[in-house]
DNA sequence: ACCCGGATGTAATAAAGTAACGCCTTGGCG
DNA sequence: CGCCAAGGCGTTACTTTATTACATCCGGGT
Protein backbone atom coordinates (compact mmCIF):
# COMPACT_ATOMS: atom_id res chain seq x y z
CA UNK A 1 0.00 0.00 0.00
CA UNK A 2 1.30 3.66 -0.85
CA UNK A 3 1.24 5.00 2.46
CA UNK A 4 -0.18 4.56 6.10
CA UNK A 5 -2.65 6.56 8.27
CA UNK A 6 0.50 8.07 9.73
CA UNK A 7 2.22 9.45 6.81
CA UNK A 8 -0.81 11.13 6.16
CA UNK A 9 -1.02 12.73 9.33
CA UNK A 10 2.96 13.55 8.76
CA UNK A 11 1.98 15.18 5.81
CA UNK A 12 0.12 17.95 7.23
CA UNK A 13 1.88 17.96 10.19
CA UNK A 14 5.38 20.12 11.00
CA UNK A 15 8.25 18.30 9.81
CA UNK A 16 11.74 18.47 8.42
CA UNK A 17 10.37 19.11 4.80
CA UNK A 18 14.31 18.71 3.69
CA UNK A 19 14.55 14.81 4.60
CA UNK A 20 11.15 14.45 2.45
CA UNK A 21 12.57 16.00 -0.64
CA UNK A 22 16.01 14.39 -0.66
CA UNK A 23 14.45 10.84 -0.01
CA UNK A 24 11.84 11.15 -2.98
CA UNK A 25 14.57 12.15 -5.37
CA UNK A 26 16.41 10.00 -4.38
CA UNK A 27 14.25 7.55 -5.36
CA UNK A 28 12.71 9.16 -8.47
CA UNK A 29 16.34 9.17 -10.03
CA UNK A 30 16.71 5.36 -9.46
CA UNK A 31 13.43 4.79 -10.60
CA UNK A 32 13.93 6.91 -13.60
CA UNK A 33 17.78 5.05 -14.44
CA UNK A 34 15.65 1.75 -13.95
CA UNK A 35 13.11 2.40 -16.66
CA UNK A 36 16.16 4.19 -18.73
CA UNK A 37 14.55 7.88 -18.37
CA UNK A 38 16.47 11.11 -18.55
CA UNK A 39 16.45 12.77 -15.35
CA UNK A 40 17.54 15.99 -17.35
CA UNK A 41 18.49 19.52 -15.79
CA UNK A 42 15.02 20.97 -16.34
CA UNK A 43 13.29 18.01 -15.10
CA UNK A 44 15.40 17.40 -12.28
CA UNK A 45 14.87 21.07 -11.13
CA UNK A 46 10.82 20.47 -11.53
CA UNK A 47 10.61 18.12 -9.55
CA UNK A 48 12.52 20.01 -6.95
CA UNK A 49 10.48 23.26 -7.25
CA UNK A 50 7.48 20.34 -6.26
CA UNK A 51 8.93 19.09 -3.15
CA UNK A 52 9.85 22.37 -1.80
CA UNK A 53 6.01 21.77 -0.07
CA UNK A 54 3.08 19.64 -0.20
CA UNK A 55 1.06 22.18 -1.88
CA UNK A 56 0.35 21.97 -5.55
CA UNK A 57 1.48 24.19 -8.01
CA UNK A 58 -0.19 25.38 -10.81
CA UNK A 59 1.93 25.25 -14.31
CA UNK A 60 2.40 28.58 -14.36
CA UNK A 61 3.84 28.86 -11.27
CA UNK A 62 6.10 26.48 -11.90
CA UNK A 63 7.05 27.86 -15.45
CA UNK A 64 7.76 31.20 -13.49
CA UNK A 65 10.49 29.87 -11.01
CA UNK A 66 11.86 27.83 -14.27
CA UNK A 67 11.93 31.16 -15.90
CA UNK A 68 13.88 32.79 -13.48
CA UNK A 69 16.78 30.05 -13.00
CA UNK A 70 17.48 30.70 -16.59
CA UNK A 71 15.08 28.17 -18.26
CA UNK A 72 12.45 29.00 -20.72
CA UNK A 73 9.76 31.10 -20.30
CA UNK A 74 7.31 29.10 -22.41
CA UNK A 75 4.27 27.30 -21.36
CA UNK A 76 5.69 23.98 -23.26
CA UNK A 77 8.42 24.26 -21.42
CA UNK A 78 6.95 23.37 -17.66
CA UNK A 79 4.35 21.10 -19.00
CA UNK A 80 6.40 18.89 -20.52
CA UNK A 81 8.78 18.60 -17.72
CA UNK A 82 5.18 18.40 -15.74
CA UNK A 83 3.77 15.73 -17.97
CA UNK A 84 7.05 13.66 -17.64
CA UNK A 85 6.96 13.37 -13.95
CA UNK A 86 3.42 12.72 -14.41
CA UNK A 87 3.71 9.51 -16.53
CA UNK A 88 6.73 8.06 -14.97
CA UNK A 89 4.75 7.92 -11.64
CA UNK A 90 7.05 11.18 -9.54
CA UNK A 91 4.01 13.86 -9.69
CA UNK A 92 0.37 14.01 -9.93
CA UNK A 93 -2.23 16.04 -11.29
CA UNK A 94 -4.93 17.26 -9.37
CA UNK A 95 -8.06 18.29 -11.47
CA UNK A 96 -9.78 20.12 -9.09
CA UNK A 97 -7.24 22.62 -8.51
CA UNK A 98 -5.67 22.00 -12.26
CA UNK A 99 -2.13 21.88 -10.27
CA UNK A 100 0.46 19.92 -9.73
CA UNK A 101 2.15 18.13 -6.53
CA UNK A 102 5.11 15.65 -6.66
CA UNK A 103 4.66 12.03 -5.58
CA UNK A 104 5.81 11.36 -2.22
CA UNK A 105 5.32 7.74 -2.67
CA UNK A 106 6.65 6.91 -6.34
CA UNK A 107 6.98 3.43 -6.41
CA UNK A 108 3.98 2.71 -5.15
CA UNK A 109 0.63 3.05 -5.71
CA UNK A 110 0.46 5.12 -8.48
CA UNK A 111 -3.46 6.49 -8.27
CA UNK A 112 -3.84 7.36 -4.99
CA UNK A 113 -6.73 9.19 -3.41
CA UNK A 114 -5.80 13.29 -2.39
CA UNK A 115 -7.07 14.61 0.18
CA UNK A 116 -6.62 18.70 -0.08
CA UNK A 117 -6.33 20.84 2.69
CA UNK A 118 -8.84 24.02 2.44
CA UNK A 119 -6.88 26.03 5.04
CA UNK A 120 -3.69 25.17 4.43
CA UNK A 121 -3.63 23.78 1.10
CA UNK A 122 -1.46 21.05 1.88
CA UNK A 123 -2.04 17.97 -0.55
CA UNK A 124 -1.66 14.06 0.82
CA UNK A 125 -1.64 11.03 -0.87
CA UNK A 126 -4.09 8.25 0.83
CA UNK A 127 -4.39 4.44 -0.14
CA UNK A 128 -6.89 4.62 -2.84
CA UNK A 129 -7.42 0.34 -2.83
CA UNK A 130 -10.47 0.30 -0.60
CA UNK A 131 -12.11 3.21 -2.12
CA UNK A 132 -11.66 2.38 -5.39
CA UNK A 133 -12.75 -0.63 -5.00
CA UNK A 134 -15.97 0.38 -3.83
CA UNK A 135 -16.25 2.19 -6.78
CA UNK A 136 -15.36 -0.66 -9.02
CA UNK A 137 -18.22 -2.85 -7.18
CA UNK A 138 -20.70 -0.45 -7.61
CA UNK A 139 -19.80 0.30 -11.14
CA UNK A 140 -19.43 -3.39 -12.12
CA UNK A 141 -23.57 -3.71 -11.36
CA UNK A 142 -24.09 -1.68 -13.83
CA UNK A 143 -21.94 -3.54 -16.75
CA UNK A 144 -19.44 -0.16 -16.03
CA UNK A 145 -15.10 -1.96 -16.19
CA UNK A 146 -13.72 1.07 -14.71
CA UNK A 147 -10.38 1.95 -15.93
CA UNK A 148 -8.80 4.54 -14.03
CA UNK A 149 -10.01 6.79 -11.06
CA UNK A 150 -9.72 10.22 -10.38
CA UNK A 151 -10.83 10.69 -6.08
CA UNK A 152 -9.78 13.89 -4.63
CA UNK A 153 -11.62 14.78 -1.48
CA UNK A 154 -11.26 18.72 -0.01
CA UNK A 155 -11.71 19.30 3.75
CA UNK A 156 -9.73 19.77 6.81
CA UNK A 157 -6.30 18.28 7.87
CA UNK A 158 -5.84 17.37 11.83
CA UNK A 159 -3.29 20.22 11.73
CA UNK A 160 -5.74 23.12 10.80
CA UNK A 161 -8.18 21.58 12.54
CA UNK A 162 -6.11 21.70 15.85
CA UNK A 163 -5.10 24.89 15.40
CA UNK A 164 -8.87 25.72 14.91
CA UNK A 165 -7.97 29.29 13.35
CA UNK A 166 -9.46 29.55 9.90
CA UNK A 167 -6.55 30.07 8.11
CA UNK A 168 -2.62 29.28 8.29
CA UNK A 169 -0.23 28.75 5.65
CA UNK A 170 2.69 27.46 8.06
CA UNK B 1 -30.30 6.25 -3.16
CA UNK B 2 -29.39 8.15 -6.29
CA UNK B 3 -29.65 4.94 -8.64
CA UNK B 4 -29.25 2.02 -9.12
CA UNK B 5 -27.50 -0.85 -11.26
CA UNK B 6 -29.90 -0.59 -13.71
CA UNK B 7 -30.28 2.59 -13.89
CA UNK B 8 -26.36 2.90 -14.62
CA UNK B 9 -26.91 0.19 -17.16
CA UNK B 10 -29.78 2.27 -18.92
CA UNK B 11 -27.91 5.16 -19.25
CA UNK B 12 -25.43 3.86 -21.53
CA UNK B 13 -28.17 1.24 -23.30
CA UNK B 14 -29.92 2.60 -25.88
CA UNK B 15 -33.04 4.11 -24.94
CA UNK B 16 -36.05 6.60 -24.92
CA UNK B 17 -34.05 9.33 -24.32
CA UNK B 18 -36.81 11.90 -25.05
CA UNK B 19 -38.59 10.39 -21.60
CA UNK B 20 -35.45 10.73 -19.92
CA UNK B 21 -35.11 14.90 -20.76
CA UNK B 22 -39.03 15.25 -19.77
CA UNK B 23 -38.81 13.68 -16.50
CA UNK B 24 -36.10 15.65 -15.29
CA UNK B 25 -37.50 18.93 -16.99
CA UNK B 26 -40.52 18.43 -15.14
CA UNK B 27 -38.78 17.13 -11.84
CA UNK B 28 -36.43 20.70 -12.43
CA UNK B 29 -39.00 23.12 -12.28
CA UNK B 30 -40.86 21.68 -9.55
CA UNK B 31 -37.85 21.80 -7.59
CA UNK B 32 -37.18 25.20 -8.44
CA UNK B 33 -40.49 26.40 -7.66
CA UNK B 34 -40.13 24.72 -3.83
CA UNK B 35 -36.55 26.87 -3.75
CA UNK B 36 -38.13 30.13 -5.25
CA UNK B 37 -35.54 30.12 -7.51
CA UNK B 38 -36.15 31.09 -11.51
CA UNK B 39 -35.81 28.80 -13.91
CA UNK B 40 -35.45 31.63 -16.98
CA UNK B 41 -35.60 30.67 -20.80
CA UNK B 42 -32.01 30.71 -20.48
CA UNK B 43 -31.28 28.92 -18.08
CA UNK B 44 -34.38 26.18 -18.87
CA UNK B 45 -32.84 26.30 -22.92
CA UNK B 46 -29.49 25.27 -21.00
CA UNK B 47 -31.13 22.59 -19.10
CA UNK B 48 -32.58 21.62 -22.44
CA UNK B 49 -29.41 21.41 -23.88
CA UNK B 50 -27.93 19.37 -21.68
CA UNK B 51 -30.29 16.73 -21.31
CA UNK B 52 -30.10 16.24 -25.29
CA UNK B 53 -27.86 13.38 -24.82
CA UNK B 54 -25.85 11.67 -21.70
CA UNK B 55 -22.59 13.02 -22.58
CA UNK B 56 -21.21 16.04 -20.87
CA UNK B 57 -21.00 19.47 -22.72
CA UNK B 58 -18.08 22.25 -22.83
CA UNK B 59 -19.26 25.65 -21.29
CA UNK B 60 -18.31 26.84 -24.83
CA UNK B 61 -20.23 24.31 -26.82
CA UNK B 62 -23.48 24.85 -24.29
CA UNK B 63 -22.62 28.81 -25.16
CA UNK B 64 -22.55 28.12 -29.08
CA UNK B 65 -26.31 26.61 -29.02
CA UNK B 66 -27.84 29.39 -27.12
CA UNK B 67 -25.68 31.87 -29.38
CA UNK B 68 -27.51 30.00 -32.25
CA UNK B 69 -30.89 30.43 -30.47
CA UNK B 70 -30.57 34.41 -30.16
CA UNK B 71 -29.25 33.88 -26.71
CA UNK B 72 -26.31 36.52 -25.48
CA UNK B 73 -23.17 35.13 -27.41
CA UNK B 74 -20.42 35.74 -24.20
CA UNK B 75 -19.14 33.06 -21.94
CA UNK B 76 -20.66 34.76 -18.90
CA UNK B 77 -24.33 33.43 -19.91
CA UNK B 78 -23.59 30.15 -20.21
CA UNK B 79 -21.45 30.14 -17.60
CA UNK B 80 -23.87 32.01 -15.25
CA UNK B 81 -26.40 29.41 -16.25
CA UNK B 82 -24.30 26.07 -15.70
CA UNK B 83 -23.66 27.22 -12.50
CA UNK B 84 -27.32 27.72 -11.77
CA UNK B 85 -28.13 24.60 -12.64
CA UNK B 86 -25.16 23.21 -10.70
CA UNK B 87 -25.87 24.89 -7.53
CA UNK B 88 -29.72 23.92 -7.26
CA UNK B 89 -28.45 20.29 -8.42
CA UNK B 90 -29.70 20.45 -11.72
CA UNK B 91 -26.54 19.68 -13.26
CA UNK B 92 -22.92 18.30 -12.28
CA UNK B 93 -20.00 19.47 -13.14
CA UNK B 94 -16.88 17.07 -14.26
CA UNK B 95 -13.60 18.21 -13.20
CA UNK B 96 -11.58 15.63 -15.85
CA UNK B 97 -13.37 16.65 -18.86
CA UNK B 98 -14.26 20.59 -18.02
CA UNK B 99 -17.66 19.97 -18.87
CA UNK B 100 -21.08 19.60 -17.86
CA UNK B 101 -23.77 17.27 -17.74
CA UNK B 102 -27.56 17.52 -16.59
CA UNK B 103 -28.35 15.31 -13.39
CA UNK B 104 -30.48 12.71 -14.11
CA UNK B 105 -31.48 12.00 -10.56
CA UNK B 106 -32.44 15.80 -8.47
CA UNK B 107 -33.29 15.16 -5.51
CA UNK B 108 -31.83 12.46 -4.29
CA UNK B 109 -28.11 12.32 -3.26
CA UNK B 110 -26.15 15.43 -5.04
CA UNK B 111 -22.65 14.18 -4.79
CA UNK B 112 -22.27 11.36 -6.81
CA UNK B 113 -19.60 8.93 -8.44
CA UNK B 114 -19.43 9.57 -12.49
CA UNK B 115 -18.81 6.75 -14.77
CA UNK B 116 -17.37 8.22 -17.80
CA UNK B 117 -17.23 6.18 -20.82
CA UNK B 118 -13.99 6.49 -22.90
CA UNK B 119 -15.96 5.42 -25.66
CA UNK B 120 -19.34 6.64 -26.31
CA UNK B 121 -18.50 9.44 -24.05
CA UNK B 122 -21.57 8.93 -22.34
CA UNK B 123 -21.78 9.84 -18.39
CA UNK B 124 -23.58 7.96 -15.59
CA UNK B 125 -24.38 8.72 -12.52
CA UNK B 126 -23.24 6.42 -9.18
CA UNK B 127 -24.03 6.06 -5.84
CA UNK B 128 -21.25 7.57 -4.55
CA UNK B 129 -21.94 6.64 -0.47
CA UNK B 130 -20.25 3.55 -0.23
CA UNK B 131 -17.13 5.13 -1.94
CA UNK B 132 -17.28 8.28 -0.21
CA UNK B 133 -17.53 6.18 3.17
CA UNK B 134 -14.55 4.03 2.16
CA UNK B 135 -12.65 7.44 2.04
CA UNK B 136 -13.86 9.30 4.44
CA UNK B 137 -12.58 6.45 6.71
CA UNK B 138 -9.11 6.07 5.25
CA UNK B 139 -8.74 9.95 5.61
CA UNK B 140 -9.95 9.89 9.12
CA UNK B 141 -7.47 7.77 9.97
CA UNK B 142 -5.54 10.05 9.55
CA UNK B 143 -7.10 12.78 10.78
CA UNK B 144 -8.50 14.49 7.73
CA UNK B 145 -12.11 15.51 7.82
CA UNK B 146 -13.23 15.11 4.50
CA UNK B 147 -15.79 17.46 3.48
CA UNK B 148 -16.13 17.25 -0.12
CA UNK B 149 -15.39 14.86 -2.58
CA UNK B 150 -14.52 13.97 -6.44
CA UNK B 151 -14.80 10.83 -7.73
CA UNK B 152 -14.84 10.09 -11.52
CA UNK B 153 -14.19 6.83 -13.14
CA UNK B 154 -13.25 6.30 -16.71
CA UNK B 155 -13.52 3.34 -18.28
CA UNK B 156 -15.94 1.25 -20.53
CA UNK B 157 -19.35 1.00 -20.73
CA UNK B 158 -21.45 -2.46 -20.79
CA UNK B 159 -23.11 -1.37 -24.42
CA UNK B 160 -19.55 -0.14 -25.75
CA UNK B 161 -17.92 -3.39 -24.31
CA UNK B 162 -20.59 -5.37 -25.87
CA UNK B 163 -20.08 -4.24 -29.35
CA UNK B 164 -16.52 -4.80 -28.68
CA UNK B 165 -15.66 -2.68 -31.15
CA UNK B 166 -12.55 0.10 -30.22
CA UNK B 167 -14.74 3.19 -30.99
CA UNK B 168 -18.75 3.67 -31.24
CA UNK B 169 -20.37 7.60 -30.65
CA UNK B 170 -23.69 5.90 -31.18
C1' DA C 1 32.06 13.67 -40.04
C1' DC C 2 27.22 12.15 -40.39
C1' DC C 3 22.80 10.98 -38.89
C1' DC C 4 19.24 10.25 -35.61
C1' DG C 5 16.02 10.64 -31.90
C1' DG C 6 15.01 12.99 -27.92
C1' DA C 7 15.06 17.20 -25.37
C1' DT C 8 14.71 22.43 -25.48
C1' DG C 9 13.46 26.56 -26.93
C1' DT C 10 10.39 29.78 -29.42
C1' DA C 11 6.09 32.01 -31.30
C1' DA C 12 1.40 31.68 -31.92
C1' DT C 13 -3.04 30.21 -30.76
C1' DA C 14 -6.69 27.67 -28.57
C1' DA C 15 -9.61 26.64 -24.68
C1' DA C 16 -11.50 27.66 -20.23
C1' DG C 17 -12.96 30.90 -16.90
C1' DT C 18 -13.72 35.64 -14.55
C1' DA C 19 -14.33 40.72 -13.57
C1' DA C 20 -16.76 44.76 -14.26
C1' DC C 21 -20.28 47.44 -15.97
C1' DG C 22 -24.96 48.93 -17.77
C1' DC C 23 -29.63 47.92 -19.05
C1' DC C 24 -33.90 45.89 -18.31
C1' DT C 25 -37.42 43.35 -15.99
C1' DT C 26 -39.80 41.93 -11.82
C1' DG C 27 -42.10 42.71 -7.86
C1' DG C 28 -42.98 45.39 -3.58
C1' DC C 29 -44.71 49.81 -1.82
C1' DG C 30 -46.54 54.56 -1.16
C1' DC D 1 -49.71 54.85 -11.12
C1' DG D 2 -44.60 56.20 -10.03
C1' DC D 3 -40.68 54.66 -7.56
C1' DC D 4 -37.16 51.73 -6.04
C1' DA D 5 -34.32 47.52 -5.06
C1' DA D 6 -32.95 43.01 -6.55
C1' DG D 7 -32.00 39.83 -9.82
C1' DG D 8 -31.13 38.50 -14.41
C1' DC D 9 -29.07 39.23 -18.87
C1' DG D 10 -25.97 41.08 -22.14
C1' DT D 11 -21.55 43.04 -23.40
C1' DT D 12 -16.48 44.27 -23.23
C1' DA D 13 -12.36 43.15 -21.69
C1' DC D 14 -9.24 40.23 -19.49
C1' DT D 15 -6.94 36.28 -16.98
C1' DT D 16 -5.62 31.67 -16.60
C1' DT D 17 -4.71 27.27 -18.47
C1' DA D 18 -3.15 24.40 -22.24
C1' DT D 19 -1.72 22.99 -27.01
C1' DT D 20 0.15 23.15 -31.85
C1' DA D 21 3.88 23.86 -34.80
C1' DC D 22 8.33 24.52 -35.84
C1' DA D 23 13.43 25.60 -35.26
C1' DT D 24 17.51 24.28 -32.70
C1' DC D 25 20.50 21.72 -29.99
C1' DC D 26 22.76 17.69 -27.95
C1' DG D 27 24.39 12.87 -27.38
C1' DG D 28 25.21 8.41 -29.16
C1' DG D 29 25.93 5.23 -32.85
C1' DT D 30 28.18 4.35 -37.52
ZN1 LIG E 1 7.30 16.60 3.56
ZN1 LIG F 1 -4.34 21.98 6.74
ZN1 LIG G 1 -31.54 9.21 -21.26
ZN1 LIG H 1 -19.90 3.48 -23.89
Amino acid sequence: MPQTDDQIAATFAPHDHRECAHRVLDEAAERLADQGARLTPVRRRTLEILLESHRALGAYEVLDRLAAEGFGRQPPVAYRALEFLVQHGLAHRLQRLNAFAACLHPGHDHHPAFLICRSCHKVAEAAAAPVREALTHVAGQGGFRVERVTIEALGLCATCAAEDAPDSTA
